[in-house]
DNA sequence: TATTTACATCAACAATTGTTGATGTAAATA
DNA sequence: TATTTACATCAACAATTGTTGATGTAAATA
């Protein structure tokens, strides 16, 4: 585990150094100096600083696309599967919450072409999360609001959650948050 | 009103320009292009790059504390302070949306002395919110949650609102935003 | 009228930054 | 044994970028 080969040192300290300097703010000698290396030797694991973000944005963005797609295409009711789609995030976040911090943080530094192609994966994950909701409302399972509204509702009560694992201090334990989230999303903070 | 001295037309053209493209990536050439004068003029107008981004995210902050601060020592109810969170956040995010989408996404390029002020003030925020949460699950108008998980989750809800006020397509209604959001933080999206 | 204010341009700088080409070496593989 | 692989350094580049000093001008103010 904490032995790791150059390379998956080379992906998690250009990682960390990204989510906590930002992309701009990087510099190729960031990353060599935290590796103990030259600069011209990061060129060995990566093509270039773009393609080092492109590789992780459309990682994680793939990691959540079959995740919500098996969700939507099971035979769950809605109710149990807004809870599948919490559960998705949570366990997302818990395994990879440097790559979720770039996907919420670092999207906007891809150049033209990719960035089309994010934001277009981005609307697609979003509107199957809203398919989900839709279904809810026309069952009666979910009260009857704004669509829109409640899509970005959902999708922001579990897009902080990453702060939790890259910050320091103790962990907080996934499967409490989980329950602990599920409750505010489908009852508030109302008794 | 379109009638704007020329500061007044810097700091907004300033402002659009550090939102859309990101601070790092925005460049003192870039606002002046925009602005149709030479690069060196826009030292009339500020003193660096860095006092500009400065000035925008203390004045936005000092503007929630000011809020916050108002609604935390009034005689209000745990549940009507909520509520009236839930409002300032909407009202300051239809006035002000780019100077709070700053506040959420370019803050980490504060330099180090202003970054700590920054993280300060936002943390001192957050504290006033959960003080209205503590005391609302105290009096039993809020079910009994994790206090710092309710914080989030409740801070998230208001997070996402300047994106609708900052892109393309039509305006929501402040009135019936204020309307949804409260009945989602209050009741979530169950029945 | 004399002076200040607000806004403007030009040329130039030092530092930073991503990237490349030439080159080397120890270990693994054919 | 011959060759490929993975990892490494050095020197150098072209472009970008924030900032400054010198200088000018029309309008507002004293």
């Amino acid at each position: 585990m904490s032995v790791k080969t150059r390379r998956e040192k080379f992906d998690q300290v250009a990682l960390e150094l990204i989510h906590q300097k930002g992309f701009k703010a990087t510099t190729m000698r960031d990353i060599a100096t935290s590796l103990s290396c030259d600069v011209a030797n990061i060129y060995n694991y990566v093509s270039s600083k773009q393609a080092l973000l492109e590789k992780f944005l459309f990682s994680i963005s793939a990691a959540f696309h079959q995740g919500v797609d098996d969700i939507a295409s099971s035979s769950y009711s809605p109710t149990e599967k807004l809870k599948a789609v919490i559960g998705l995030n949570i366990r997302l976040t818990h395994e990879r919450p440097y790559e979720i911090a770039l996907l919420v943080n670092e999207w906007r530094n891809l150049k033209e072409k990719e960035l089309a192609k994010f934001l277009a994966e981005r609307t697609a994950y979003e509107q199957k999360v809203e398919g989900i909701l839709q279904e809810g409302i026309e069952s009666g399972e979910f009260k009857s609001m704004d669509l829109e509204i409640m899509k970005y509702a959902v999708l922001s009560s579990v897009r902080w959650l990453y702060s939790t694992y890259t910050e320091k201090g103790p962990k907080m334990n996934p499967v409490e948050l989980e329950r602990q989230i599920t409750g505010f999303v489908l009852g508030g903070v109302g008794r």
